[in-house]
DNA sequence: ATGAAAGCGCTAACAC
DNA sequence: GTGTTAGCGCTTTCAT
């Protein structure tokens, strides 16, 4: 067919607004051009940047991406994923990971490419980017040292999460270093990472009458919950009792006080997971790897130098 | 076939871990189960909770979101709704509408099932679900009346936004149902509604010499702009200057003053839109209806009485 | 009631 | 290079 024909035929493609039917095409090549995105709570404001990182990776390759909202209810994460799979994603991008998930190493038994985002698990080699929890978790305590703070106490995230583990860990070391106490009453456990989470813990921790005079939590929505317990009990933060979190979320600076807390970039995040799916997808990439983006703190006015 | 027969064949069934290709299906039905969700900004904190109200009114049918995020950006957002239809999805639910889009004109034209939801459009009969901005705007700026405030501002949001629109007019309307001046100084427009939109605006509101006490402003990331600029130029909040914004939106209460704002329930929002959509699509409903969701005023720390 | 066959719109494989 | 054909996995229709 000569050029000039061609682009004859082009333009009366364009002209009556012809456009495959993706569907069809599908069926026939058993790709979807479509990847799910798992999140286990959209309104936690680490991941919405996240999403937008995937989304900017992920357009320029004319793929489009399917959200599940799980609220961490293990069901509805199994259902999420289910459905995901059903409409033959080409990927997932997974933020909802938990340790001893074999839904997850059964989706790579079924060679499904998946990327782990925030979160990773262990013992399965697995493509992943994540902040650095324990370097992260590290300066952060560092942080509380430094100020003169000895008795520290922790709010941990739930412990079959990297995140939660990885940062307990982290704490314990830096504190074991410095050889500070941190008997099990300064070490509470959250019910998840969600808003109202920290509530509970907080109040033991309070509850068990053990003096501390800053607390690590283990996420920006547990520090807050923190911080409204403490007022609840007329500590005030920072002047009684400091708080750091983690994530550097949209808005933790403008809390009242403002957040000290550990920063990563969220849009990287999403943006290099995208792009480490396509190239798993592609089968450019087959070894797993993990991305450990780096951390760094952010003082603001949620902690204070201790008062001698 | 014999009832225990079918009950061997569906064990059989399920045993294999059979599930039907929903992508054959939807070339055979043109139908894909699926609705495309398009939203100007998730890292508004407005957003999540309607997009959960969504998934949770379409999850119980078996419908999926493809969701896609425009970043407020009129170029995005036709790409992303050409996406959507590329991907045949059998509905959409848009936040994003501007008033004069032909986008969504022509889709109706097309026949696309289409719900509008926090924003609607003059002059085209939609299927819309949106807070009832006129009466929540009159309550903000009652407020600030009602606290001895006569001297108000207004930032106001893009004027092709309904929201935008709608609010200012409001405003307009109780100022001069109470015979308070609005000069055009007095009123200013935002580029959008998005953080950061209202720097501007508050920054020529101040600079015009116009003096003011309080100040209305259409969205409550706006008035978080605001706060911000007058906190620059070492004007307090509400000290020397009240601030009411719009929304409720996650967090309003614990930012630095809390936010005096207007409230109504996202995730409704978004449920009724969901609903409203399902309605469409089935042929149920035909004629275009507007929900209005009632508004309510909630009172924090960044509204107070005028010194006399 | 049950089974056979056609066809949705595309792409890949094949013959010309 | 160009045109033809078979078939992806379903649903629907039609014949039995």
């Amino acid at each position: 067919v000569s050029d000039r024909t061609a682009r004859r035929v082009e333009r009366a493609v364009e002209a009556l607004g012809y456009e495959a039917n993706p569907i069809a095409r599908s069926l026939r090549t058993r790709q979807s051009h479509t990847v799910g995105v798992v999140v286990p709570d959209l309104t936690n404001p680490l991941f919405p940047p996240i999403l937008r990182g995937v989304e900017d990776g992920l357009a320029r390759l004319g793929y489009t991406t399917l959200l599940a909202n799980t609220d961490s209810d293990p069901e509805r994460e199994r259902r999420a994923f289910a459905a995901l799979e059903a409409r033959r994603v080409d990927g997932m991008i997974l933020a909802s990971a938990r340790a001893n998930q074999e839904l997850i190493q059964e989706a790579i038994g079924r060679d499904l490419p998946i990327v782990l985002v925030n979160r990773s698990v262990d013992h399965v080699p697995c493509f992943a980017v994540t902040a650095d929890d324990r370097r992260g978790a590290a300066l952060a305590v560092q942080h509380l040292i430094d100020l003169g703070h000895r008795r520290i106490a922790h709010v941990a995230g739930p412990l079959d999460l990297s995140t939660g583990r990885d940062r307990r860990r982290a704490y314990l070391e830096v504190m074991h270093d410095h050889a500070l106490d941190t008997p099990e009453s300064l070490v509470v456990l959250a019910d998840g990472f969600m808003a109202g989470d920290g509530v509970v813990a907080a109040r033991r921790l309070l509850d068990s009458g053990t003096p501390f005079t800053a607390v690590f939590a283990a996420n920006d929505l547990l520090a807050l919950d923190c911080i409204d317990v403490l007022r609840e009990a007329d500590l005030a933060c920072p002047g009684d009792v400091s708080v750091v979190g983690f994530n550097d979320m949209l808005f933790a600076d403008r809390f009242s006080p403002p957040l000290t807390t550990i920063h990563y970039s969220h849009h990287e995040t999403g943006r290099i997971a995208a792009e480490m799916l396509m190239a798993h997808i592609s089968g450019e990439a087959t070894t797993p790897t993990t991305v450990l983006l780096p951390t760094s703190l952010r003082v603001r006015g949620s902690t204070a130098a201790l008062e001698t």
